[in-house]
DNA sequence: CGAATAGTGTCTGTTAGACATTATCGA
DNA sequence: TCGATAATGTCTAACAGACACTATTCG
């Protein structure tokens, strides 16, 4: 009821920070960002910045817009994980930060952008501000949705075979999967179309269907109600 | 990078909005308070306020704190929805909600207080704001966990009996479950234990045992792989 | 005893995983 | 032909739901 900051006490400062996250050799990995600004200038975080009331749409466009701008990342996958705040987490005040995940392919990472590196979430550095809580929230996130939702594919490329695939589950999951079963459920979400081309190249091997995600899938999850890897 | 508001623009407000949820005849149900301040003066909708820098450790306490000030109601089952954002959602300017889903037993709210109703979701009327998408993604997420989750114990008070509880997770879930399987499931998830009295008096029928969700699972949900009420 | 609901035992169809088999490439 | 991996067929154990049966109260 109270009016908001009225001179009286300093405005709430309103961040949008982004997960990154991408598979490299099997290993999911969080891009940091060295900071260019203080606090904590020079030291890996997560990429991030200020809401921008005259620009930004909403947050969700932020966050675009700050992996846009500082990684020349365009249209990733992107996801509200939830929102972090509290008078301690950033030196300069009383702050929230709306936390997103976005999922992409290794691939479209460039990673000559000055200061970033990719770093395997199983071996995290100490962050600044807390975003070390930040990622954690994020990836047990996409952790619990992968198990019954298409989400990983959100790793791959364009263009995917069922095992390739089936090793993102697994390196996302963190088990092995019994490939009947997995198959089985990819049929049943029904999310998949083939292409028709195939893996042939350099495989002294029978080569693999080509797949792609249909279109409606490409932004929106499909769901799978008894879970993809469950014990 | 730039600063926050330094004046040349106005600072972002910084709300939280509640979605206070209970079970009311079977029926789910969303707590609104009738506006006691411009917008939308004497206009029923979601409780909520400003965060108060100076008072609340993080958003969840400014929750906490406007269900207690505004309906009485101390320290209930609260959990984060999402934040909602943007220039358009509050017509004071470029706004951040973060809201709240609060699970209650119908039995502990005191609906003496002033302007405070409770309507069906299912018959939701136009809310100002955005309320009505918040209490939709708030409804849909409380759906979602409740399939997996030992959430829907947060609608029963602290006794309950198997029969009260699979009714309670019915209401939730639109759907009626099997006893069996139900039971099953209730005894695998090892969030209840028994309380030494029963439900007999005036039942012209055998007794139920009674309940109680063991004290780890109070704030904690008990989750269950492969979900409570899958076709 | 009968009505009513609580609680349990058991059967069966479905599902997931293990294993085996066939297919298709390169060398 | 052999080695390697893709893709599929089939068997079995586990699980969920249907149904029936027993238990315990009130009137």
């Amino acid at each position: 009821m109270s009016p908001p900051a009225t001179g009286l006490f300093p405005p709430i400062l309103c961040t949008v920070d982004v997960v990154l996250l991408t598979l490299r050799e099997r290993a999911l990995c969080v891009g940091l960002l060295r900071r260019d600004a203080a606090p904590f200038i020079g030291v890996p975080a997560l990429p991030g910045g200020y809401v921008h009331a005259q620009e930004d749409a909403d947050a969700l466009a932020t966050a675009a817009r700050v992996l846009d701008t500082k990684l020349g990342l365009e249209a990733p996958y992107l996801e509200q994980v939830a929102t972090f705040s509290g008078p301690a987490r950033d030196p300069r005040g009383w702050s929230v930060s709306i936390a997103y995940a976005a999922l992409v392919p290794e691939a479209r990472l460039d990673s000559t952008a000055k200061g970033f590196s990719l770093v395997p979430v199983a071996q995290l550095p100490q962050l600044p501000f807390d975003h070390g809580s930040i990622v954690e929230v994020a990836v047990r996130r996409v952790r619990n949705k992968s198990v019954y939702s298409s989400l990983p594919v959100q790793f791959c490329g364009e263009r995917f075979t069922l095992p390739e695939l089936q090793s993102v589950y697994e390196s996302v999951l963190g088990e092995s999967l019994n490939k009947v079963s997995f198959r089985r459920k990819m049929d049943e979400l029904n999310m998949l179309e083939a292409v028709e081309g195939e893996l042939l190249r350099g495989n002294a091997h029978r080569p693999a269907q080509l797949y792609r995600l249909r279109p409606e899938y490409r932004r929106q999850l499909a769901w799978s109600e008894r879970g993809i890897g469950v014990g």
